[in-house]
RNA sequence: GGUCACGUAGCUCAGUUGGAUAGAGCAACUGCCUUCUAAGCAGUAGGUCACAGGUUCAAAUCCUGUCGUGAUCACCA
C-alpha cells in the first residue's frame, strides 16, 4: 500500500513538473480514518500554491483523471472534496496486501522495512534505578514499564538493546539503615523469611527519619531557631550516619559486613517483585562499583580548571550562576559524582559500540541531567550527544506526588507488590471465573500494566485504585478479551492452516468497510512503531493499538463467520483472523500484557 | 522570583507534527445473546479546545502575554 504512495507522489512531481515547470516538496496522507474521505489524500493548496483557489479544482480533476488513467490496477475513483483530492484504493490493493502478508508466512515484522543499522552498535538503556532504602512504588512502576516498552518497540525495530539496572547501593541513605541496624538486628533475623527483605529495609529507614524527625523537634526548642539546614548541621544522628559513609568509602570491615547483609535482603525483595512484573534486565550495575571513575573523573577536572574548591574544601562545579557540590567536604561522593563514573563504565565496557544511552529517569531530574551533560561537554566527551533523559512526569497518590521521603508504611497501596496484591483481590470480585484459577494474576497485570502505559509520559498520573480495576472500555482485558474471541473463531471453524499459506485468487469477494479498514490499520502500524520509538513514548503505541482492538470487535460482530457457505470467502476471512491474531500478539508482548487463550 | 511541563465533554484521556465536521472510554439513556466468548456490538446525548492577542488561505496544534496546576532551583538520591 506504501509503494502504492511513493507512485503517486512520482506521477505528481513529473505532473507538476512538465505541466507547470514546479518543484514542489509534495506531502500526501495516507488516510487511516474510517470516514468518507476514502484512502489517500492530497492537499491541493500545498500542491498548487501557485494557481488561483478558483482555478484549483478544475486543475485537480484533471490530476485526478490521470492518476486514475496511470494507476488503474490500484485507485477505484476519486473526489475532490474541500481542498482535497481523494483517492479510493481499488478491492484489489487490499486482496494484494493480504497475500503479502500470506508470502511472508504471517511473520508480521518481516512488512517493515529496517532501519538500516550497524550490527555491533547497541542501544543501552537505564530503568527502574532502585535506592536500596525503599521497595519498589508506583513512581518506579511507571520508570519500568515506559523502559521495558521503549525497549521493546526498538527490538522489533531491528536494534539491539541492553537494559541496564543501575542500582544505587551507596550514599547517606543507606548509612541511615545501617546506622540503626543494630537496634533492629533481632527483629530483622526473626522476620527474615516472613517479610520480603526490601521492606524489612525499608522499615529500618522509615524508624531512621522518624528518629530524626524527634531529634529535630528537640534541637528546634533547645536552640529556639526554626532553620531545617541550621537543625540539621546540629544533628547527633546524621552526624552519626555521616560518619558510617566516610567509614564505608575507607572500607570499614564491620560497616562494609552490615552493608552486605542489607544488600543481599533488599535484592532479593526487588528480584521478587521484578519476576511479578515479568520484568528483566541484561545488566545490573552498582553505584559502588563505578562512583570511584567518577571521584577521579572529577579530581581531573579540578586540575583542568572545569571543577573548582570552595573555602570550605567541596569540589563545584558553575551551571547558570549557581554552584552545583559535586564532592562534599568531607570528601564523599553524591549523586553527579556517580553518574559520572556510570558513564565512564560504561564507556570501557562498550567502547564505540554505543549508539545511543537512554536515561530513564522522573521529570524532576531534568535539572540534573542538564548539569551532567553540559559537565561531558566541558570535558570534551563527544558522548553527550548520544545520551537522552527520558522525563515522565509523577505518579500521583491521593492527589500528592510520591517521593520516597514522603513514603509512609499506613498507605499500603504505595508499593508494587501491595498493588498487585490488592489488584489481585480485587479482581476476583469483578471477574465471573474460579477464584483460584491463575489467569487472574494474568488479569491484573495486564490492567495494571495497561492503565499507567496508555497515558503520556509527560502527563500526572492521578492513581486510582478503581480505574485499574475497571472491565469495560480502554483497558488491559478489553485486548485480552478480543484475544480470547478471535482466537475462539479459529477453533470454532476447524482452520486448516496448511491452506490458510495458498494465495487469495480469482475471488470476486469485495472486502467489507471494516476489513479494508483493518487491513490499513495494520499497514500503518510501522509508522506508528517509529514515532512511538522517536517520541520515546509509549501511549502512542497503545492508543493506535486501541484504535485497531476496537475496530477488530467490530469486525467480529458483524461478520459470523461460521455461518459463511462459500467456502472461498470464509477462507479469507479467517486468513483476517489469523493476521489480527498476529499483530495482537506482537502488540502485547511490546506492552508486556499477557495473552490468554481464553477468558 | 528563574527554568520546565501541563490546562480539550461531568470524570479519565486521544488528537496522524498546521488541514476537512475536535475523537475515545467511564458515568447517563436506547436497542441487540435459540448464530464463532454480551468482559462485546450498534446508537442517543454531552465542547466557547483555560483566556486574550498575533502569524497563516487554514490554529486545539506555531509565537507572545495573562491566569490556573505541578515539578525543580540542596554538601538528598
Amino acid at each position: 500500500m506504501y509503494n502504492i504512495k511513493i507512485k503517486i507522489i512520482n506521477i505528481l512531481k513529473t505532473i507538476l513538473y512538465n505541466r507547470y515547470k514546479k518543484k514542489i516538496k509534495i506531502d500526501i496522507i495516507f488516510n487511516i480514518n474510517y470516514n468518507k474521505f476514502g484512502d489517500i489524500n492530497i492537499n491541493l493548496l500545498k500542491l498548487f500554491p501557485f494557481i488561483k483557489p478558483n482555478k484549483i479544482k478544475k486543475n485537480a480533476f484533471i490530476l485526478g483523471r490521470i492518476i486514475k488513467k496511470k494507476l488503474y490496477k490500484y485507485i477505484e475513483k476519486f473526489k475532490i472534496i474541500n481542498n482535497f483530492l481523494n483517492l479510493f484504493f481499488n478491492n484489489n490493493v487490499y486482496i494484494r496486501t493480504i497475500n503479502n502478508i500470506i508470502k511472508k508466512k504471517y511473520k508480521i515484522y518481516k512488512l517493515f522495512n529496517k532501519e538500516k543499522i550497524k550490527k555491533d552498535k547497541i542501544i543501552l538503556i537505564e530503568f527502574s534505578s532502585p535506592n536500596l532504602n525503599k521497595p519498589l512504588h508506583l513512581g518506579h512502576l511507571r520508570n519500568i514499564l515506559i523502559g521495558n516498552t521503549i525497549t521493546n518497540i526498538y527490538k522489533v525495530l531491528g536494534y539491539k538493546v541492553i537494559k541496564s539496572q543501575l542500582i544505587n547501593d551507596r550514599g547517606i541513605h543507606i548509612s541511615k539503615c545501617i546506622a540503626i541496624y543494630k537496634n533492629y538486628k533481632k527483629f530483622i533475623e526473626k522476620n527474615k523469611n516472613k517479610i520480603k527483605g526490601d521492606y524489612l529495609i525499608g522499615y529500618l529507614y522509615f524508624k531512621f527519619e522518624k528518629k530524626l524527625k524527634n531529634e529535630i523537634k528537640y534541637l528546634s526548642k533547645k536552640y529556639k531557631n526554626k532553620n531545617y539546614n541550621f537543625l540539621i548541621n546540629k544533628s547527633k544522628l546524621l552526624k552519626i550516619a555521616n560518619k558510617i559513609l566516610i567509614k564505608w568509602e575507607n572500607k570499614n570491615n564491620s560497616i562494609i559486613n552490615i552493608w552486605n547483609i542489607i544488600k543481599e535482603l533488599v535484592f532479593r525483595g526487588f528480584e521478587e517483585t521484578y519476576k511479578k512484573l515479568n520484568i528483566t534486565f541484561d545488566e545490573i550495575l552498582y553505584e559502588s562499583n563505578t562512583y570511584l571513575l567518577g571521584k577521579t573523573k572529577i579530581l581531573k577536572g579540578v586540575k583542568k580548571k572545569i571543577f573548582k574548591y570552595d573555602n570550605d574544601n567541596s569540589i563545584y562545579f558553575i551551571y547558570n550562576n549557581k554552584k552545583n557540590i559535586l564532592l562534599r567536604k568531607n570528601g564523599t561522593s553524591l549523586y553527579l559524582t556517580q553518574e559520572i563514573g556510570t558513564l565512564l563504565y560504561r564507556l570501557k565496557k562498550y567502547k564505540r559500540n554505543l549508539l545511543k544511552l537512554i536515561y530513564v529517569v522522573g521529570n524532576e531530574q531534568i535539572n540534573h541531567f542538564k548539569i551532567f551533560f553540559k559537565i561531558l561537554k566541558s570535558f570534551k566527551l563527544n558522548i553527550y550527544k548520544k545520551l537522552y533523559h527520558l522525563s515522565y512526569n509523577s505518579v500521583n497518590f491521593l492527589n500528592k506526588k510520591i517521593k520516597s521521603r514522603n513514603l509512609k508504611y499506613k498507605n499500603k497501596l504505595i508499593f508494587i507488590d501491595d498493588l498487585i496484591k490488592i489488584i489481585n483481590k480485587n479482581v476476583k470480585k469483578f471477574i465471573k471465573i474460579n477464584p483460584k484459577n491463575k489467569k487472574i494474576e494474568l488479569i491484573s497485570l495486564g490492567a495494571i500494566k495497561y492503565q499507567f502505559l496508555k497515558i503520556n509520559p509527560n502527563k500526572i498520573i492521578d492513581f486510582n485504585l478503581n480505574k485499574i480495576l475497571e472491565i469495560k472500555g480502554n483497558t488491559g482485558i478489553y485486548i485480552q478479551y478480543t484475544y480470547a474471541r478471535i482466537l475462539s473463531i479459529l477453533k470454532k471453524n476447524k482452520v486448516n492452516k496448511r491452506s490458510t499459506f495458498y494465495k487469495i485468487k480469482n475471488i470476486r469477494y469485495i472486502l467489507l468497510d471494516n476489513e479494508k479498514y483493518l487491513i490499513k490499520l495494520f499497514i500503518n502500524y510501522y509508522k506508528i512503531l517509529l514515532q512511538s520509538k522517536n517520541k520515546m513514548d509509549p501511549s502512542i503505541l497503545i492508543n493506535y493499538f486501541y484504535k485497531l482492538t476496537k475496530v477488530i470487535n467490530n469486525f467480529y460482530d458483524n461478520n459470523k463467520i461460521i455461518k459463511i457457505k462459500l467456502k472461498k470467502v470464509k477462507k479469507i476471512k479467517l486468513i483476517i483472523c489469523i493476521i489480527i491474531l498476529k499483530f495482537l500478539s506482537l502488540n502485547m508482548k511490546i506492552l508486556g500484557i499477557p495473552i490468554l487463550n481464553n477468558i
